[in-house]
DNA sequence: ACGATTGACACAAACGATTGTTTGATTTGA
DNA sequence: TCAAATCAAACAATCGTTTGTGTCAATCGT
C-alpha cells in the first residue's frame, strides 16, 4: 500500500501532524531545521504522496471543477475543454468532463452527481430546457460561470460571443453580394445563442429588404443529421435560397453534403456562412467563408472567472464576458446569380 | 451544509450505519419494511446525496478513470474521449481528462498526480519518450489500457490500429496510379505508431518498387507546422514527390496549406493520403482520400477492457485488441501527370 | 421450559489527512 | 529565583462513509 503521513511519521519520529504542517509550508511554523531535514528525508525515502481524498474530505476542498459540455467530441467544445483543463492543471485542478448531449436529463444527472463529488466550481454550457440546475448550483454557492449560453432571469458568470452582431455581419456579407433570400439554419432554437442569432439575422433582413418568411428559418438541434435534413427541404422549394446561414459545425456539415449531394456548386449556386470552429475549415471543397470563435480566449477566461470566484469564496458580485467573433470571407460565398 | 447520513438516520431514529446499509441495497439484509420506509422518507425529506469523497476515502474506490492524451483539442482524441466518458458515466465512472502536449514531463506529474488522486484505473495514450510511467502504473497494479501506442517491451492492455497495412494499403493505392516518388509526413518518429506506419509504407515502396530515399522522410510531431514546413521542404526538391501520406489531423491540415499557398493543385500537381478522423474530411478543397480510425470502437473497446480489469482487480491476463481502419478513397489522390 | 438460533439493529473502528488545543521543556524577564 | 513567555512537537477531534462485531429481544427446537 500507499506510504501514508503516519509512516512518514514514524520514520521520522515524529507525530502526523507535525509531518502535515512541515509539508504544507505554512508560514511562522517552529520547527527545529533537523527534524524538518528528517522529515523530508522520510518522504523521500517511502515516496509519499498525500492522498487528495482524505485531503478534500478533511478541507472540504477537491481542487476538482466539473466541466460540463453537450459534447466534447464537437471541436468547439473540445478545444474550450484543452484550454481549460491545462490552466486548470497548472493551478492545481483537476477537470472532470461530462457530456449532456443536450439532454437534460442527463444534465440533472451530472449536477447532482458533481455535487456529490464535491467540485470546487462548475464551467458549464447548459442544456436550456430548464434553468433549474443552475439555479440549484446558484443555490449551493457553489462557484459557477456558464459558457455560450445564458438564461435571461437568472444572474450567473459567463463568458458569452457577439451572436447578435456575428449574424448580422453574416448576413450582411450576403446582402451586399445580392442575395435576397437567405435561410437561417439553427440549431435547438430555445437557445440564447441561437435566439440572439436569430436576432442579428432578422436585424439584417429587415435593415436590408431581404425576403422575410417563416420558410427560411429550418432545423432544431445540433447534428449533421439536422443541417442536412434542413438543407434538403431548403433546396426542394420551387425557388430555394441563395445563401444559407449555418450555427454549427456538424450543422455545417450536413449541409455542404446535402448541397454538394444535390449536384450544385457552392458559391456558383448557393453561397454558404458558417458559425464554424473546426481547424479545417479553410480548407473545404471551398474554403469556408466562416464566423469563428475566440476559443482559446473562451476557455482562458472561463476558468480566470471561475478560478477568482472559487478563491473568493463566491462572494464576488456575477459577471458577464463578451467575446468578439472572428468573421473570414473565404470562398464560399458569391455573388447571387442573375437569372 | 448538505445532509449528511447521521442527519438522515437522526431523523428516522436509526443509526447511521443502518442508513448506510439501507441505501446501499446489500442482500439478504434483514431490515423492518417499517425502518426501510421511514429512511427512505428521510432521505427524501433532507434531499440527501452521499458524499463521494468520503466514499472513496473509506471503500479505497474512486469510481474515477483518468484518461491521458496528447491533445483533446484533436477530433481523433476527443472523440474516443467522449465515448469513454459516456460509457463510464452509464457504469457509475466518472473521468478526469489529462492533456500531456506529447511532453513527458507533463505526463510524469499527470500520472503521479492521478495515482493521489486514486483513480481506479488509466486510460493513456502515451507520450513514449519513456516507458518509467507506464512500468510504474502497473508496478502499483492499477489498471490500465493504452489507446493508439504500445511499448515493445512492455506488456499491457491496448487498444491499436492495424497501422501496417493501413499505411501500406495508402502507397498501394498511390503507387497504382503511377506514382514512383511518394513522401511520407511522420508525427513525431519514436511513436509506436509512426514506426508501424513506417513499416507499411517502406514495405509497400520496396514491394512496388518505388523510390527509397531518406529525403522523403521528413516531420517529427504532429502539429500543423510540422505539416506545413515539411511540406514546405518537399515542395522545393527540384522534382518534388507526387504523392504525399500524411499521418495526422493538424499535419494534415498544415500540409494542404502549404500545397495550396504554392499554388498547386490537388491531385492534379500532386495525391494526397491522410490519416484523419475530422468529420470535415470529406468536404475538404478536394474531398481527402483518407484512412480513417473507428473511434467509436477504440473507446468503446478501451473503456470496457479497463472496466473488466477493473472489476477483476488487475488480476486478468493483458490483452491487445487490433481495430481496422477505414479506407476512403476520394478525390485527393489521381493518376501521376504525364510529363 | 430452557438453551440455541435468528432477526433487527446499534456500536465503534477504520480510511488518511488537517488543525485547534495541550503539554513539557527551555528561555526570558524582573 | 520564580512566574511568565516562548518553543517544538504531541494529542485528539474531525471530515462522512463503510463494515466487522456486539447486543438484546423474539422465536425456535426438543
Amino acid at each position: 500500500m500507499a506510504p501514508t503521513l503516519k509512516d512518514v511519521a514514524n520514520r521520522a519520529g515524529v507525530h502526523p501532524s507535525t509531518v502535515s504542517r512541515v509539508l504544507r509550508k505554512q508560514e511562522n511554523l517552529k520547527i527545529l531545521e533537523s527534524t524538518r531535514k528528517r522529515i523530508f528525508e522520510a518522504v523521500e525515502e517511502l515516496n509519499y504522496h498525500p492522498d487528495f481524498t482524505a485531503r478534500a474530505l478533511r478541507m472540504k476542498k477537491s481542487f476538482t471543477i466539473g466541466l460540463i459540455v453537450p459534447d466534447i467530441g464537437n471541436p468547439f467544445f473540445s478545444r474550450i475543454a484543452r484550454t481549460i483543463e491545462q490552466l486548470g492543471f497548472e493551478k492545481g485542478y483537476t477537470v472532470i468532463v461530462c457530456n449532456t448531449d443536450e439532454d437534460q436529463e442527463k444534465e440533472n444527472l451530472y449536477v447532482t452527481h458533481l455535487l456529490s463529488r464535491g467540485v470546487d466550481g462548475m464551467i458549464m454550457v447548459p442544456t436550456q430546457d430548464s434553468d433549474e440546475q443552475v439555479r440549484k448550483i446558484m443555490h449551493k454557492n457553489i462557484p459557477l460561470v456558464l459558457i455560450d449560453r445564458i438564461f435571461d432571469d437568472v444572474e450567473t458568470n459567463a463568458v458569452i460571443s457577439n451572436n447578435v452582431e456575428s449574424a448580422f455581419t453574416a448576413v450582411k456579407h450576403l446582402a451586399d453580394l445580392g442575395h435576397k433570400k437567405v435561410a437561417f439554419l439553427r440549431g435547438r432554437h430555445n437557445i440564447y445563442t441561437m435566439k440572439k442569432r436569430f436576432e442579428g439575422y432578422i436585424k439584417a433582413v429587415k435593415e436590408f429588404g431581404l425576403i422575410e418568411s417563416d420558410s427560411l428559418i429550418v432545423g432544431d438541434g445540433f447534428s449533421f443529421e439536422d443541417g442536412y435534413n434542413s438543407t434538403k427541404i431548403l433546396l426542394e422549394c420551387p425557388t430555394p435560397p441563395t445563401g444559407l446561414l449555418l450555427t454549427g459545425n456538424l450543422i455545417t456539415v450536413g449541409a455542404i453534403s446535402a448541397i454538394l449531394e444535390k449536384g450544385l456548386s457552392i458559391p456558383d449556386d448557393i453561397s454558404v456562412i458558417a458559425f464554424a470552429d473546426s481547424i479545417f475549415a479553410p480548407y473545404l471543397i471551398q474554403p469556408l467563408t466562416a464566423i469563428s470563435h475566440p476559443l482559446f480566449e473562451i476557455g482562458s477566461k472561463a476558468f480566470d472567472l471561475l478560478l477568482d470566484n472559487i478563491e473568493a469564496d463566491n462572494e464576488l458580485p456575477s459577471n458577464q464576458i463578451v467575446v468578439n467573433t472572428q468573421f473570414d470571407i473565404r470562398k464560399t460565398t458569391g455573388k447571387v446569380k442573375v437569372i
